[in-house]
DNA sequence: ACAATATCAATATAAAAATACTGATAAAGT
DNA sequence: ACTTTATCAGTATTTTTATATTGATATTGT
């Protein structure tokens, strides 16, 4: 007997599905009902069998010909998918400049993520309030992670002390890593890291330059 | 006749560059002199085969077996290719918490980038300095990019502001744009756009992080 | 009712990236 | 000098991702 086989969604159709929810959320404001894959792809400048696909494999219904597909469907459907609605807390370690922004920024609110505490080793920052999140001594990292069930750690400290900290988030019973150092961390098999790294982007970026600066 | 064909660069071969140029200077402070590539695989969790094939694609000689690669020249390599000793000039566009945290990152010097100005649209920040960088009116971005031949911007202004900026950017003569807005921007095909969402890597964490959880 | 059309779904192909395999070679040990 | 071994380089395979092609179908206009 066949079997319903869910598509698999692949990575880099994940990346791409805060972009379509941004844009269907503009439609939906504008009180377009449905859209098709073909005019997503040339709002967002992408190909479009790739986002018929992306749609595919997110959407619970069938696409219509000449119509499309829903736009309050597919958002829904993308927004239960990352987990929008049901917020992860996480917690961030780290109180420099970085955290700061990330602590400020309002978006993470809506996409599903709520940092419930911020860890610090400096004692100036210990006992401050960023955003309205406490700062905490970075001694009791494990501790409140374990106390509190949380399974998300935001790493924002400098290279040096990221190993450190990721061990004490990995004790704590942290089964996923947002990594903002510039260092690729050693953790047991079954922990998930997410590196985000500048310097990465950066390099992609100047290299580019350098070979388009070259024809000129 | 055979040419020497230069071995390409793939983009993820660079955005691991950072990582390997980090690990090479630990083992250079350490008096070391070559490495092998199964060494530095083990040191930051990557395939033996993938680090050789990268070091292979940078290395301006071969490895030698039983003893690998010199550090030194490795470093070298990486770091002419990656122009992390010709500084390029950018300006960033948006002094929020963000734009702080990037002006306040002193690894950017590293990287061979230098800001030199930054541009807002909110006359409280205006002729005020985010470390050391001074923060003009919004107005003059195409005019100084211009005159000052800056060729990469950085946008870290609110999505709904992100296409306007762009276009001035772009009117400036800027050739690269580093995008932390959540949108995907419209640019001529010339320009070159690196896309640094955080919404994209979150959902990637948050997806993976849900299967995992489905298992406990 | 019928033809034209935009769009879909499914399959096929291509491109990019990662990983595996095989034979060669320089250094170290016997 | 010979053998062993770690490592390399090159080629092959696999996996992932993106793009192209083909035929089907719902809607629109005649």
């Amino acid at each position: 007997m066949d079997e319903y086989i869910k598509p698999v969604i692949t990575t880099q159709a994940l990346r791409r599905m805060p972009y379509y929810i941004q844009q269907l959320r503009m439609l939906q404001n504008e009180n377009i009902e449905t859209v098709s894959a073909p005019k997503i792809a040339e709002l967002l400048n992408l190909n479009e069998v790739q986002v018929r696909k992306d749609f595919a494999a997110v959407s619970s219904s069938k696409g219509k010909p000449k119509a499309g597909f829903s736009v309050t469907e597919l958002i829904t459907n993308m927004e239960n998918l990352l987990g929008y609605n049901n917020a992860e807390e996480a917690v961030l370690v780290g109180a420099g400049s970085l955290a700061h922004a990330i602590l400020t920024y309002e978006g993470f609110k809506t996409y599903g993520l709520k940092i419930v505490a911020a860890f610090d080793i400096n004692s100036a920052y210990i006992g401050t309030e960023i955003n309205g999140t406490k700062v905490i001594s970075a001694e009791k990292i494990s501790d409140l992670c374990r106390r509190m069930k949380v399974y998300i750690g935001i790493i924002t400290v400098p290279a040096s002390q990221a190993q450190i900290v990721c061990d004490q988030l990995v004790a704590g019973g942290v089964l996923a890593i947002w990594n903002f150092a510039p260092i690729r961390l050693s953790v047991p098999d079954h922990i998930l890291v997410q590196n985000e790294n500048l310097a990465a982007s950066l390099a992609v970026l100047s290299k580019h330059l350098k070979e388009k600066m070259n024809y000129l």
